[in-house]
RNA sequence: GUGCCCGUAGCUCAACCGGAUAGAGCACCAGCCUUCUAAGCUGGGGGUUACAGGUUCGAUUCCUGUCGGGCACGCCA
């Protein structure tokens, strides 16, 4: 067999030839920035660039001559059809037919590695997302980010990034301490001892049954002396004190911590071990998985706390005022300044996530990126300012948003308060819709808009339902292919040339697409563009499934259509893996 | 009140960081199963991109203002 040439990148060959072109055109000191848009209309190719139109400006040219002169001095190819000048300087590039087609051999060869891409070769980035306290169970919030966060991930280990996935574990703070003192309050109830329970501890039902575990297991053995504790909640319900009751917290806080001595610190343990193993579990279930879960503790344990703040300290960023410690965020751009340790001596969350990220910076990932619930954008002016203030270079840490996620059902708002305790947990929504509706669903949306989840949508087992129908492509191929008695093996001599109706043509040339989704869905961090390009395939190929025979007698035809049809499914495959969503083989 | 984000078809959203006639899905209407899965396909109507200015060859995209919505403004995390 005569040896084949591999059909490159098309979108990248056609940049290096129209790069190519203008340098030995232009001025040397010209910028040349080459841009290739896929055009929204047949007739204007396969790839169109402005970079006529763009230079023409500078150079006091003339953008349609520009352009002629571009395509003139534009090198051989042998993948390139013809070349246009249209509209007012756009220069369109028309792929052969024969690249096409023979890049079917190209998808096929490079198999579950096609879409993968260079774009972040020997480069490390460090994603870190979700992050939730361990307070209680994870709801739909956190899924969206939870999504999000593990999809961006593989699709920017697919652009070869490595790919470092993090969840910080906010195990040190006051929310941890409430928590606790929560849980034993509902034990001390189950041990029959009466109180008003204060309204700002944790209601939820899940912290009852901690209780329940613990009153199981050791019966009477954490009640100790309460007479105290018990007193003062009484004193404190009657004072009505309406509004907030930080001060009444923390005060239970400290008296839980007296009464309990020793036992505190098991206690407290054991809710934290309870929360995190039900959230590890949780995220696994959702094929949500993380390289490293980073103890907030530690960073105390280990001194890095003190550390940080004794760097800026050096630096003569703090102040004392009324008896806290402030850092000068605002010389950095923020607001006003903030306080790294309170007065009763205590550091604050923004202390521990300073030394957080000085302990990032050391790592040494190229690149940081920290996925938030968008609630928390005021918060990026004083994490990027300690940042600067401890000579690091900012730009390496990126601030993705994630908005809201609001769900409907019967076209009605869930209504979600986490105060009462009555909020939709990621749980129950995987129960309702399923993993893969769930995964599919949150990444439908761009990460910065707000997300309308139609409960009902996401169950319907219908053309309605976007999962459904990418998957139901997915398995329509697999469903063909396994009443056919051949072997892959047989694709290697599949004659693509057979391949000449607009429907495989237009088939072939989104297969040449997913690479460059992929990748922009990197540079972007849009996870999003994944989900649209799939249903876009699936799209196109129920289409072809409807207006074409796979399985004819004539052997050519049957061969070069099912290593088509093989190519799509194996694409469609690899990008729901990259959202997290199954592909099966029947439906 | 101040800051950030947003406003695109009846609904939910795209539009490849300034490009060509702004695209999908749903809903609505009319068709397609004795043939590889009808969870599918084919065709149709639907828009002053919130509004008013500005920047330029060219604006949904950038700037200013107005209106409308979301979020944030702790010695919580």
């Amino acid at each position: 067999m005569a040896t084949r040439i591999i059909p490159p990148n098309f979108k990248a060959h056609c940049i290096q030839l129209l790069d190519q072109a203008a340098s030995n055109l232009l001025p040397p000191e010209t910028n040349i920035h080459v841009e290739l848009s896929r055009p929204k209309q047949a007739g204007h190719g396969d790839y169109a660039s402005n970079l006529a139109m763009k230079l023409a400006k500078h150079l006091r040219q003339n953008p349609r001559e520009l352009a002629q002169a571009l395509i003139k001095a534009l090198p051989e190819s042998p993948w390139l059809e013809k070349t246009e000048v249209a509209g007012g300087g756009f220069i369109n590039l028309f792929l052969k037919n024969t690249a096409k087609q023979q890049f079917l051999h190209t998808v096929l060869q490079t198999g579950e590695l096609f879409g993968q891409s260079s774009l972040g070769a020997g480069k490390t980035v460090q994603v870190e997302f979700v992050s939730a306290n361990p307070t209680g169970p994870l709801h739909v919030g956190h899924g969206r980010g939870a999504a999000f966060g593990a999809s961006l991930a593989n699709i920017l280990a697919a652009a070869g990034y490595t790919v470092a996935r993090e969840f910080y574990v906010n195990d040190a703070g006051r929310q941890m301490d409430i928590l606790t003192l929560s849980t034993w309050l509902r034990y001390l109830e189950l041990n029959s001892l009466f109180f008003p329970f204060p309204g700002s501890a944790y209601q939820g039902q899940y912290v009852i049954d901690m209780a329940t575990e613990i009153y199981r297991a050791h019966g009477d053995r954490y009640v100790h002396r309460s007479d105290a504790m018990i007193q003062k909640l009484t004193e404190a319900s009657s004072l009505e004190t309406g509004g907030s009751d930080d001060g009444l917290l923390d005060s239970l806080i400290a008296t839980a911590k007296s009464i309990l001595g020793q036992d505190y610190a098991y206690l407290h343990n054991l809710v934290l071990t309870e929360q995190l193993g039900d959230c590890r579990n949780d995220l696994m279930e959702f094929g949500v998985e993380f390289e490293t879960w980073f103890s907030e503790q530690s960073l105390f344990d280990s001194g890095m706390v003190a550390h940080a703040v004794h760097l800026l300290e050096e630096k003569k960023l703090l102040y004392r005022q009324d008896g806290a410690v402030w850092f000068r965020s605002t010389e950095f751009g923020d607001e006003k300044d903030r306080v790294v340790q309170r007065e009763n001596g205590q550091y604050t969350y923004f202390a521990s996530d300073i030394a957080y990220h000085l302990n990032k910076y050391e790592r040494g990932f190229d690149h940081m990126i920290n996925i938030w619930g968008a609630d928390h954008h005021g918060y990026i002016p004083r994490v990027k300012g300690a940042i600067e203030a401890l000579s690091l270079n900012p730009e390496k840490l990126e601030i993705a948003l994630v908005q809201f996620a609001v769900l409907y059902r019967n076209g009605q708002k869930v209504s979600m308060s986490t105060r009462s305790g009555d909020f939709v947990t990621l749980r129950q929504l995987r129960e309702e819709v399923g993993n893969d509706a769930a995964r599919f669903f949150y990444v439908l949306r761009k990460s910065d808009q707000h997300l309308d989840f139609d409960l009902d949508l996401a169950k319907s087992q219908s053309n309605d339902n976007p999962v459904y129908y990418v998957q139901y492509a997915h398995a329509r191929i697999c469903s063909v292919l396994a009443q056919w008695d051949g072997t892959p093996a047989m694709f290697a001599t599949a004659d693509t040339a057979l391949l000449n109706d607009p429907a495989e043509l237009a088939l072939l040339q989104k297969m040449i697409d997913f690479p460059d989704t992929v990748e922009a869905a990197a540079r972007e961090r849009a996870p999003h563009l994944i989900a649209f390009y799939l249903r876009e395939l699936a799209s196109e190929f129920h289409s072809y499934y409807n207006s074409t025979r796979f399985l004819v007698s004539e052997e050519a035809l049957k061969i070069v259509r099912l290593a088509l049809i093989s190519a799509i499914q194996q694409i469609l495959s690899k990008g729901l893996t990259l959202l997290g969503v199954t592909s099966p083989r029947e439906m």
